[in-house]
DNA sequence: ATCGCGTGTGTGCTCGAACACTTTTTTGAA
DNA sequence: TTCAAAAAAGTGTTCGAGCACACACGCGAT
């Protein structure tokens, strides 16, 4: 029982054609008899042709620029991550003519990012991954991409209303009950649980207002006996400031802490304040597989990480914009990435590229 | 800057010769002098040819019967997951020439496995992925197939000495320690612990033992003062039985019983009864997202899962025989997959296949 | 009738690798 | 020196799709 390959061919013979008819009719170039065209459709249905997808890319040789506009890895080694899984893929994708252009912004100027923007603009590649960091600096290109054809993806941060070709990141709001999930299994008695949004402008960055969100619906949703206090702080720190002082100041007014939940990558700051105190018994959990963060998970003073995955965003990213230029596939507008829960004993799993 | 495409053509020019010396020499097919053949193996490097797969592919037109023996999905619905997986690889792969046979096998006659895998003898496929739950019964077939020069993949089960292409599957000792922390983290005070090993033929298999022994070592690794006991016991149940008298049982020698660690994927059988006996408290960590499972999961009553991604497995499986057949990469010879930790809360992104 | 032109239709080359086939060169024995 | 066999090197066809081009009509204007 082997599957035959239909091929043009077959379908001309069938129609008592030749292959180059077929041709104009399956990609609707004109110039082809009515009651031919017809014929030659209903053939197509019958045999369930299917264009050999091999054959297509060899002859096609078409070449795919992409553009990837992401915060530079130098200056937050966050984003290493996706750069690796964007390798990835750009290695898989080779073979299909797929090349990736980095445009490489500072993520703590707005003006570096407009001006990469620009740039992509004036290139005008096959399509765009882009990682949104600046919302309202954005919002402008996106309809200029728009107008000029260009499909985007984004990552990491998802955006209302601007009409991307898909989205790939977490769930923040899931992100946040489960963050409290884990929390609340680990804590024994009532007590105060203290938010921490750490180094990062909250009124620029909708997704950590919305863990936030999760995170307190959980803990509201629980059976009024297991009561616990939930209390939100921005730490913001300048670069050779330390964290400690406001620490000190929050265990001063909530001496009954018993846990801290940070909503980005910066869980490590935490964490070397509470190992530096001997507070071990506050639990602590976070974001991403960083070195500093691992390394505070391996003497588990941060109890848990919830990866967020950034190497395979940009790994499908990537994929997502070659599935829909080069493999023509349907793309699901929104590709959550699980919310993989860490510890010292499943890391490992977790840190190779598959 | 776009990256050229290099061809055996342009090899052949560089080295002042044609196509067909350069073809003989990438394929060893001798007949090349040997000055000719070093002079092109130095330009092969020099300007760092890669084959083009897409043209290899569509010239070679090779078909690859893939076999795979597996138990059935009917009598066992764990099997669901790794059929889904193959099927997903499979729809993948038929653009390369691949497509799979199944062989199925009820789990729990080693006669049915036997006649299955001599089938597969018989048929001599081009590549095997196997579950080799029967540990006994298979060893003499890998001799076979071996001698055949069958490449096969195991999965699920981890068999030493036999020499897989590859296994797939997880590490079962980390798998119990990851366990043990899990419930470690939500116990508040010392007490008692049992390790289930619910209607499994402990004897047959070796992971479950090694799984136990994961979970003992975290426990034993702990200090001092936070001693918890754990106890182990096999649940054997006929069809019609239930499993409530063994529990009964179990709790009268361990009143204090605080988490019961369910080490395959039948925890909603304890599940099940902890529900109807109103033992809340009771912490219950298991195995495998099967419906019954998540069902108790969504009540929390079984509070955390150990996704050992079965789907995964059916799906990596078919990869690695590809890719040592079709793709002809290196294969690593264990490919373990990650440990997830599953709650109500991320357990969306883990049921469909990505 | 002849040319121009638009509309259908068919042919043949291309992509890069694989391999069968032919041709050229080398070798060694008579 | 000659010639057949072996060795080495080169040529051409194939895979399936895409596209440029050539060709064959019919019809109206000159």
């Amino acid at each position: 029982m082997k599957k035959k390959i239909i091929r043009i061919k077959d379908i001309a013979e069938k129609a008592q054609t030749s292959k180059g008819t077929v041709d104009r009719v399956l990609h609707n170039r004109g110039r082809v008899a009515d009651d031919v065209r017809k014929r030659i459709l209903e053939i197509i249905k019958e045999l369930n042709y299917e264009p050999n997808f091999i054959a297509q890319s060899l002859k096609s040789q078409r070449t795919f620029n992409l553009a990837a506009l992401v915060p530079d890895p130098h200056l937050d080694s966050y984003w290493e991550a996706p750069e690796t899984g964007m390798e990835k893929a750009e290695k898989e994708l080779r073979q299909y003519g797929v090349s990736i252009s980095r445009y490489i912004f500072n993520p703590h100027e707005e003006q570096s990012f407009i001006a990469k923007a620009q740039e992509v603009t004036r290139e005008h590649p096959d399509g765009l991954l882009i990682a949104p960091v600046f919302y309202k600096e954005a919002l402008p290109f996106f309809k200029e991409w728009a107008a000029l054809n260009i499909p985007y993806v984004l990552f990491n941060t998802q955006i209302e209303l601007v009409n991307p070709l898909c989205y790939i990141g977490q769930d923040s709001y899931r992100s946040g009950c489960l963050a409290a999930k884990i929390l609340c299994f680990g804590l024994q008695s009532p007590g105060s649980i203290l938010v921490a949004h750490v180094n990062e402008d909250i009124s620029n960055s909708a997704h950590l207002i919305t863990k936030e969100k999760g995170f307190r619906d959980y803990f509201n949703a629980l059976p009024e006996e297991s009561s616990f206090k939930v209390i939100s702080k921005e730490i913001n720190y300048a670069e050779n400031e330390s964290i400690d002082l406001q620490l000190e100041i929050i265990l001063k007014d909530e001496p009954g802490l018993k846990a801290i939940y940070v909503t980005n990558s910066k869980a490590f700051e935490v964490a070397s304040y509470l190992e530096r105190n001997q507070l071990k018994h506050i639990k602590l959990v976070g974001y991403d597989l960083l070195k500093p963060n691992l390394n505070y998970l391996n003497k588990e003073i941060i109890n848990f990480l919830i990866n967020q995955n950034p190497l395979g965003q940009g790994y499908w990213g990537i994929h997502q914009l070659a599935n829909h230029l080069v493999f023509k596939k349907e793309i699901q507008p929104i590709k959550f990435l699980p919310l993989d829960i860490i510890t010292k004993e499943n890391l490992d799993y977790y840190l190779d590229p598959q």
